[in-house]
DNA sequence: CGGTATCCACTTAGATACTG
DNA sequence: CAGTATCTAAGTGGATACCG
């Protein structure tokens, strides 16, 4: 049997990986940190935040009722839940004004902004990548 | 958009957010891959995908059981679903070895270890910033 | 306008048992 | 070991109605 030992990828691989790498990724983390930021990405990998996340990055300040429309399909209900857990989080600020008919406004906080920019390369990645996801969708569905 | 045209956040916002921020992010994206990328997003942006993409990326290459162990958490079901979609949509290659016992050991694919690569300034900035999180929560809970 | 409250259909995921 | 199958409890999210 042919077993590589180390090279699981080719150094292409590794070189197109680096090209959406940005900061140098800490070889050993202390567990107990590892399990906290498991905990918190797991508190943020849901759908509806990371679009949302994505909208208010593009955008920068939007009104209760513009976000709704901007993020396709999302309920009146989960949009103020996702909001306000991102609020609860600090990622999210919400100003109310005072008014008839009232006016909410939410933007990203600098934490929010700094999360945001993290994201980037993830939203790079699946603009550079989604033909390919679909092939491999595809190509998995055909064969068997 | 650029979030240097914006005068929402701080100069020092700014700066710190570009520390997370690796290749320029497009401005102008076609309305119609931005809503793919968001389907794309909302697909791969659950819990349990994020934490495998996590360990395989750590680990390189790891059978079931073991991905199981580090998991923490996972119940089997899920681990076997996850998987499967993640080999279905090209970010994971699963090897069996017809054995007995049965041995099936999964690694990324070059289009997985990409993606882990842009994943890696989320859980930088998750290392970095969960107890700003912490913070942010007890305050928010604590006001009212 | 920007929510909250209630109800309910549907999905999800864990536990358990079984198989190649 | 690495699953699949089945059942069920709990959670999720949509629709609707109403409120400040």
């Amino acid at each position: 049997m042919s077993i590589q030992q180390k090279p699981v990828f080719t150094a292409d691989d590794v070189a197109r990986a680096e090209s959406y790498k940005a900061r140098d990724y800490p070889d050993n983390v202390d567990p107990k940190v590892e399990d906290l930021v498991r905990q918190m990405i797991s508190g943020f990998a849901d759908k509806w935040t990371v679009v949302i996340l994505d909208t208010l990055w593009d955008e920068g300040v939007l009104r209760f009722s513009d976000l709704a429309r901007r993020v396709t399909g999302i309920s009146q209900k989960m949009l103020t839940q996702t909001l306000r857990r991102m609020e609860r989080d600090g990622l999210v600020i919400r100003k109310t004004y005072a008014c008839v008919p009232p006016k909410v406004e939410y933007r990203l906080s600098p934490l929010g902004l700094t999360l945001g920019a993290a994201f980037c390369n993830v939203w790079i990645w699946a603009v550079e990548n989604h033909d390919a996801v679909a092939k491999a969708r595809t190509a998995f569905d055909d064969e068997d």
